[in-house]
DNA sequence: ATAAAATTAAGAGATAATACCTATTTCATT
DNA sequence: AATGAAATAGGTATTATCTCTTAATTTTAT
C-alpha cells in the first residue's frame, strides 16, 4: 500500500460535514480526513497540512470571495480542489467557470458520483458533474457585460429598492438609475413590458 | 440496557442521509437505525418498522402532502416524529404549525441541537428549534385570509403574469384583477407603493 | 495626451400597478 | 326566500417603470 490519502473537507454544515466524512471513509480506505467548519479554518488547514485533495463548500461563509482565495490555495500548491454545492446558484456558477478547478458535484447527487469524482481528481483527471455541465450552458448569464454602476443598480433592485431609493441612496439623479436601467434591459433583451426587469432580478440574483 | 432503540431516518439527500445516521450513532448508542431515501420509502418502513422515533427531511419527494401522509402516520402508530429541513420556507412552515408534531430542527444546525432534540422527543418532551420559532413568528402567512379568486391570482401573479394577462386567461375583466390585487393590498397592508404586491409574492410564495 | 468607455442626467411619452369608490351579479347558508 | 360573502367590473387619478434620444462629464486604457 501507498501513502495515506491527505484529505481535507470544509463545510459549514455540520451534519453535511459529518456526511461527506462518512461517504470518503468508506470509499478511501487508505485515508487521513481533516475537517474544517468554515472558510478561515479551510484556507489555515491548507497551508498547514497541505493535503492531496481539498473537498470545499461553495457556500461557505468567511470565504466568500471564491475566486481570490482559490487562487491563493491553487497557485501555491498542488492540493487538488472539488467544490461541492447544495444549490444550483446561477450566479455562483459563472464565477467558478471561468476558474479551472478539478472537479465539482452537486451535494444532493449520489454517493457513487462523490467517489466518482474523487477518483478521477486522484487519477489528474477533472470531473464534472453533468447536471452542472448542463445546468451551467442553460443559465450561463454573463454578468461580465454588465458595468460597475449597472451591477450596483440591479444588486440594489434585487433588496426591492425602486429607482427613487436607488437615486437616494447613489446621490444621483432618478433619471440617471433610469438610463441605466434602461441599459441593462437593453443588454438583457427583456420584453418591452413593466416590471420585466424587477422579475429578472427577482429570478437571476440570490437575495439577502 | 434497555431495548434498543429504533430509528427511522427519511432524507432523500444521500450525504445528509448518511452525516444524520453518523450523528445519530455516535450520539444514541444503543440505537437500530434504518433508511429511506425517498417518501414513499419512509412510509412504508414506517408501518413495516414501527419505529420509536422517525426523523423526516421535509422537502423529500413522493411525500409531498406532508400534513395527510404525516396523519396517516402518527395516527396509527406511536412512532414520534422529528421533522428537518434545510431551507426556511415560509409556506411549509405553515403547514406544519398547524400540526402536532414532536420536533422539528433545522439542519444546518448544531449536531448539538439535534442531540438535544433527540433526548428531548425521547423523554416525551416537544422540541422547536429556538430560530425557527422566531422565523415562524416572523412569516406565520395566514394564506386562509383569502378567497379562491384572490389565492388565484396570487398563484398567477407568481408565475410572471400581468394583470392583462390574468384577466385574459381567466375570461374576466382587468378590472375585475385589479380589484382583487387591490383586495389582497389591503389584507397584507401593504404600503401604497408600485409594485409592492408583486414583491410581496416573490418572496412569500414559492415558484415553479 | 488622446481616444474609448462609463457615468451622469435631461426631455418627452407610453403603459402597468396601485388607490379608492361604487355597484351589480353569483353563490352558499341559514 | 333572504342575508351576506365573494366575484364581477366600471370610473378616475397617481406614480413607477420602461422607451428612446441626446449630451455633458468623468474615468480608464493605450
Amino acid at each position: 500500500m501507498s501513502k495515506p490519502l491527505n484529505i481535507l473537507v470544509a463545510d459549514d454544515h455540520p451534519i453535511l460535514l459529518e456526511g461527506i466524512v462518512s461517504v470518503i471513509e468508506k470509499e478511501i480506505k487508505n485515508s487521513i480526513i481533516y475537517k474544517a467548519s468554515n472558510g478561515a479554518e479551510a484556507l489555515q488547514k491548507v497551508f498547514e497540512i497541505k493535503p492531496d485533495i481539498t473537498i470545499l463548500d461553495i457556500e461557505m461563509p468567511l470565504l466568500n470571495g471564491v475566486e481570490k482565495k482559490k487562487k491563493i490555495i491553487s497557485s501555491n500548491l498542488k492540493t487538488k480542489i472539488i467544490f461541492l454545492t447544495l444549490h444550483k446558484d446561477k450566479n455562483l456558477f459563472n464565477e467558478i467557470n471561468a476558474l479551472n478547478i478539478d472537479g465539482y458535484v452537486l451535494k444532493e447527487f449520489s454517493i457513487k458520483e462523490i467517489a466518482l469524482c474523487l477518483n478521477s481528481v486522484l487519477d489528474g483527471e477533472k470531473y464534472y458533474s453533468e447536471e452542472i455541465e448542463q445546468f451551467i450552458e442553460k443559465n450561463n448569464i454573463d454578468f461580465s457585460i454588465f458595468t460597475k454602476a449597472e451591477m450596483n443598480i440591479i444588486k440594489l433592485i434585487s433588496k426591492e429598492k425602486t429607482t427613487k431609493d436607488i437615486a437616494e441612496m447613489l446621490f444621483i439623479s432618478s433619471k440617471t438609475v433610469d438610463a441605466h436601467r434602461y441599459n441593462i434591459c437593453k443588454k438583457l433583451n427583456l420584453k418591452p413590458e413593466k416590471n420585466s426587469l424587477l422579475k429578472w432580478v427577482f429570478q437571476n440574483t440570490s437575495r439577502f
